[in-house]
RNA sequence: GCCGCCGUAGCUUAGUCGGUAGAGCGCCGGACUGUUAAUCCGGCGGUCCCCCGUUCGAGCCGGGGCGGCGGCGCCA
């Protein structure tokens, strides 16, 4: 039953004295005199419709109708300055799809109770706003991954071992067997790299770790790519590339939902390669200078991260990690065999790690080692090694945090805001 | 797993020295000739997170429990 209606942003002052009709939910209502004033709310934004004692049925319909009903109006399209947009429906017919009697959120509501009636909250514009540039965001990242020749591949979610020792999996029943929820598909886009070659995909991920930062989802969206004859150098282009467009195309389109929560847009416009790249022992080094108590070695901490990325105007590299902090799958730097040929991205003012990504360790006998190094069992990881065996080729790849990414972008306080229905520890309802 | 904080009306909260629990928002009723999260008047609304204890008397003091939040670690 689509209703031939049009949209509330589509109302322009120019179109005074056209008949029109609309359909949404009323956003804010005010009563003065013998005028009712509904601002009528759909998903492209907002127009108030005044209701006159003339119209008598719909006016007195409009007096009776809740906050967030679902409304169809008719009217006349009128540009009045006193409107706010300059243009207002003088609406003649009201039709009450579904009368709210309450809406249980209002102005003072706590992130807390947001999140408990999420369900609700996502009628909220500002909601809506950060839905739209996430969906913009996969937008741009489709538009540049289909002309610079890369492959979309759906990879299994439910699977049966780790990709990181350290993380931790969600277990579940496979009849009878025990599987996990994937972590991540990496293993599996390595796999698919010997017939594709360049291969992404776009798929939830899980972890099973309580973590309490605003950083951390049990579930998340995560934006993996594989390509193969690439090597971390090769990769860093990828990803400064394919960052940048996503965030330029998405400032292009996205403009006035950005603006609702970031004022200063330096950093996006900044977000042009090539990126700047730190090497950790660069990074080491920055840390001291400023009385940070690090030694070469050690990982860097969220507060060690935070202070590093206040250092810049726009999103950065920090390369060549010490090999002993980094997983087991990422090669080891032929230069210097304590590092490892991988590569973080890290989002200025304080946001930190939106992408990690490596040079894989492409060789049987060295992978067996670090598995064996990191306590794992060969056995658990016989056909990725198989593909050290059947061909190997040297390859690199990474994977992005989707909601890390939005909320750099738009200057959120939790990557939570970033998701439809966000999954942390303490919550999976709603 | 570790450190810190908080649970009072649907929501946001005040509550002094331990002495009959208050406000704003929302909702309901009324007033108002154009409002911009309108305003004004009136009304409804309470398992003070739970249990035990101290006390003549506990929202407040003590003990235990439960739930949540902020951060660390781990990561994207």
């Amino acid at each position: 039953m689509m209703i031939d209606k049009v949209y509330c942003s589509q109302v322009k002052p120019k179109m005074e004295g056209e008949r029109v009709k609309l359909a949404g939910w009323v956003y804010r209502k005010r009563e003065v005199g013998k005028k009712v004033f509904i601002v009528l709310r759909d998903s492209s934004g907002v127009i108030q419709a005044i209701f006159r004692k003339d119209s008598e049925e719909a006016y007195k319909l409009a007096k009776k109708v809740g906050i967030e009903s679902s409304v169809i109006v008719e009217g006349t399209v009128r540009a009045d300055p006193r409107a706010p947009g300059g243009v207002e429906i003088q609406a003649d017919k009201l039709e009450v799809v579904q009368d709210v009697e309450f809406f249980p959120i209002t102005k003072d509501a706590s992130d807390e109770f947001l999140l408990d009636v999420r369900h609700l909250h996502l009628h909220s514009p500002k909601v809506g706003a950060i839905l739209k540039v996430k969906a913009t965001m996969m937008q741009a990242a489709r538009e540049w991954l289909l002309q610079d020749g890369w492959y979309e591949v759906f990879p299994p979610i439910l699977v049966t071992g780790a990709v990181e020792g350290g993380s931790t999996l969600f277990k579940l029943k496979y009849f009878d067997r025990e599987a996990y929820l994937s972590q991540s598909a990496q293993l599996y886009l390595e796999a698919a790299i010997f017939g594709l070659e360049k291969v992404w995909s776009l798929t939830p991920s899980f972890r099973a770790e309580k973590s309490r930062t605003r950083r951390h989802l049990t579930e998340y969206w995560h934006l993996e790519l594989e390509g193969a004859w690439m090597d971390l150098w090769d990769i860093l282009k990828v990803e400064e590339e394919l960052v940048s467009y996503m965030i330029q195309r998405t400032l292009e389109l996205r403009r006035k939902e950005i603006e609702i929560f970031r004022k200063d847009f330096e950093t996006l416009k900044n977000t042009e390669p090539p990126f700047p790249r730190v090497s950790y022992d660069e990074a080491i080094d920055t840390l001291q200078s400023k009385g940070v108590s690090i030694e070469w070695g050690e990982d860097m901490g969220a507060d060690e991260e935070r202070i590093l990325t206040q250092e810049f105007d726009r999103p950065f590299f920090v390369y060549g990690y010490p090999k002993h902090i980094k997983a087991f799958y990422m090669k080891e730097d032929p230069e210097d065999p304590r590092k490892a040929l991988a590569a973080d991205l890290l989002a200025p003012e304080g946001y930190g790690e939106v992408i990690g990504g490596s040079q894989r360790e492409d060789d049987y006998d060295k992978l067996v080692q670090r598995i064996l190094e990191e306590g794992m069992d060969p056995k658990n990881y016989e056909w990725y090694l198989d593909l050290r065996k059947y061909g190997s080729v040297p390859h690199s790849g990474f994977g992005l945090g989707l909601e890390r990414l939005v909320a750099w972008a738009m200057k959120l306080d939790h990557v939570r805001w970033a998701t439809l229905f966000p999954r942390t520890p303490s919550r999976i309802y709603p």
